[in-house]
DNA sequence: GTGGTCTAGACCACG
DNA sequence: GTGGTCTAGACCACT
């Protein structure tokens, strides 16, 4: 379900964050839905049970899940509110960039093309 | 020409780096124009040396200058290459970003308007 | 006449303990009224006795309720007692949080509007 | 500047967060003000630089500090902005802490007195 | 020197 | 068994 990277620049914990995350948003994960305990999935993942905790202290602080002693962690039921403010903010994101690219000398016409193209491993 | 903030969490270096990196590829300096010395611009802005030249090997790592031993360092040739492989990359970015807002659920009308909207402050 | 919210952070234990002090502090559970036994109420709740258990100690170490061996738990008689000391408490509590209020700039008219407020949801 | 106490329930790392949050949102702190280093405020509390450097990330998190590698942590410029927030949020609790009060009897007069009253010692 | 991450192992509260 | 906190000590990136 999780797969660490170690290649991936990016700390550990927040590898399994963002992991959890995605599919929290995109559906995988329903409300409610238990979280493996932090104790197996670091066993399961090989990593310290601290590093799991991390991850799953900053998902709570995303407001992704909602931690309850001694019984586990659960996918939170406002998971779809927060969807609507990470669509929000990918836009700003996108916005963003399709501004700098036009100061490196993009057309319109180029950013219509990136904006559908689907994620070819190439180009 | 070159500002520090030293509220910006990036490393100094990175920022200097950045704003010059920015200054060449929007054409600000042409090529084969000189930059200022590590020593006289640490002393403008009060930095030490060494911050000055750890950025100015990340430009030469990055091809956006070259180094010429004993008369200084130069905006390269190559420039406008380098400015089509930004280019690329940002429409790479562009491409993935479109694909994750598609997972959270926007339409192709929704990216359309991001893509086209001039960079207001809000929404 | 007990719910359990499992998404509530809170321990299950504090969660009934608090609700029976309310009932019993607001007049709803009058003096000498007999509680549920343990072993029902966790039948009902479907939880585990223990927890009950504990909820029904940590009421006994309030005062607000007395456990008579073999016959059951029973509201105090003192309960009158504990509203007073309760509303001692909380009035500390606003006291206190008015002196921090202040600290931040807060002016008498706006702890008089906050005091007077009904519990809207939004403001 | 910062004292910890042992007997306070709240985990250390929350202790020293709120007492810098409280210096910054008094003024005493003004922004840009350098914080003691993890290492030397660990020494100096004989506590475990871990703990420092959670307190910090917590700060960090709330946009009471922020923090630049290699050369420290430093209190936010956007520090007025927090306070404003904070004083809304007393707001509600006094709010709600009233509507508590009414609940267990407290009269308007009393609120009233609350409000206004001097935290003395006793009562 | 600075902050940021990770591991290892301990203790406590909750169920 | 669960999660939450703390200590000890290591390594890395940045200045």
């Amino acid at each position: 379900m999780i797969q660490i990277d170690f290649r991936d620049p990016r700390p550990i914990y927040e590898q399994v964050a963002d992991k959890f995350e995605e599919l929290a948003l995109h559906g995988v994960l329903q409300p409610d839905t238990q979280l493996p305990s932090v104790r197996q999935l670091a066993m399961e993942l090989s990593i310290n049970p601290n590093t799991i905790q991390r991850a799953y202290s900053e998902l709570e602080r995303r407001g992704v899940i909602y931690a309850a002693k001694g019984r586990g962690n659960f996918i939170s039921d406002s998971i779809d509110n927060l969807r609507g403010r990470r669509l929000e903010e990918t836009g700003r994101q996108i916005t963003a960039l399709a501004e700098t690219a036009r100061a490196l000398g993009a057309t319109e016409a180029q950013l219509e093309d990136w904006i559908h193209r689907k994620g070819d491993s190439d180009t």
